[in-house]
DNA sequence: CGTCGTGGTATGTCTAGACATATTGATCGC
DNA sequence: GCGATCAATATGTCTAGACATACCACGACG
């Protein structure tokens, strides 16, 4: 029966008790000292089951007064973008990289200056596509006070997004996610009219307070989607599946 | 200095050190026997910070080899999908709604009649607004095996997304999000041109695999953007900022 | 040379306590 | 009635162990 450690089997009992709406929310859960009899364990046990309910946000933990059924408060779901070049082989094509243009030069806007934060910029124009058809137009800022090593990369050989997931962590990313039609450069590049609905994907990324990259990808709309899942169980996502 | 409880500092000090590059990914770790003697603690309160840095992705644990650092696998972001009205509300506009139509019918296609899972569907439209401007048309279709008692509610007084969000708990979700061009009757009731770009939020959601809702809902994209936020520190999101 | 045990080791799980801390609910004084 | 105080209580943190489990390395044996 009991499949796995115990802690987890708590953690699933209370799981199913919430989700199928026996605990309602607002709902007090048994103390743990309760379900230390119940299970016959002690109470470092319980209380880690309770503690992975709260890290999830299924329940919140109040002093004194017990353990309660969180109130569902969004939708929510885990988003992955990952490196292109790794999501276009995955569904068995070829992918394939070009590097449109590289200069380097100084911030041009508030946006830009925050990010250079005080040095210069690496300024690169870049397509990505699946089995020769355009998929994604990819313009990148590289911030080269936080990145200084991006100078010396051969950016017609290594796409700056692998290169940058691989040399640079960051601590805190926004991802904008948008639509907008194609104006005259973008629809030729990626040959499709012009005004053609595309996704817009603008990521920021920060290390420590210093902005690493900003980069703004455009996807024809009928060729790409982003996808992302949630289970309460265990949650993981992807991104990047054809379009149904 | 220490300023909260020891295992949080420990998970802290490592965090940095994995952050900031001077432990590089595939390295491994102290030994939690080490740590121990380092922090002057028992192995339990070692062992909780590294499985917390486990359950964040930034570790990996092995049994008889140690704790490495992970591999940067992907950009992942927490993407947070609140209920509409309190997202406009929130933005200091106006919220409005309006009940397009509603009928009850059987499934049409294969999609539908797993939704359906042999009982009837409610097939609902309606149109979501802020301060006046239509900000959102949504589709949704609520399979009455998982939900019966949708068939009581009056959605013309309360969104079918509110509605669900507090009555019937899911516990898997797919959203799937793309661009598409507006059809003629989408941009009329949105008040765009036709072919105008617009953003396309799929969303289905499951309770222990049946089906309760899918719905999908159609942004103009130029009134409309998804946020993502990630941040190692701590993970939260949220969506339909204004646009800049 | 290859293969099968076998022991050592690091993590995984768990116990039976301890003290700290926050919050609630009741009691007391005004 | 109302506010301040205080004790009861549930969770938060931590200890010092224990045994289980997976896995690697090494050695013995075919």
């Amino acid at each position: 029966m009991s499949a796995g450690p115990l802690h987890r089997r708590i953690y699933s009992d209370l799981e199913d008790r919430i989700l199928s709406g026996a605990l309602a929310p607002g709902r007090r859960l048994p103390f743990e000292h309760e379900l230390m009899q119940d299970y016959g364990c002690s109470r470092a046990t319980v209380s880690k089951a309770l503690s992975e309910l709260a890290a999830r946000g299924l329940v919140t933990r109040r002093r004194r007064a017990g353990t309660f059924v969180a109130q569902p408060k969004a939708h929510a779901a885990f988003l992955a973008i990952p490196d292109l070049r790794a999501e276009v082989t995955e569904r068995g094509q070829v992918y394939g990289y070009r590097l449109l243009t590289q200069i380097e030069r100084g911030p041009a806007d508030p946006a830009e200056a925050e990010l250079a934060a005080g040095a210069r910029l690496l300024d690169l124009t870049c397509l990505h596509s699946a089995d020769s058809i355009p998929l994604a137009l990819e313009r990148r800022l590289i911030g080269l006070k936080a990145a200084p090593q991006a100078i010396a990369v051969d950016f017609k050989r290594v796409s700056p997004g692998s290169w940058l997931l691989e040399s640079e962590p960051w601590t805190e990313a926004e991802n904008r996610i948008g639509a907008m039609g194609a104006d005259a450069k973008s629809a030729r590049l990626l040959q499709i009219k012009r005004g053609a609905a595309c996704l817009c994907v603008e990521r920021r990324t920060w290390r420590d307070g210093l902005g690493v990259t900003q980069v703004r990808q455009i996807f024809p709309g009928d060729r790409y989607d982003l996808v992302a899942l949630f289970s309460s169980a265990r949650s993981g996502g992807r991104a990047g599946e054809p379009r149904r």
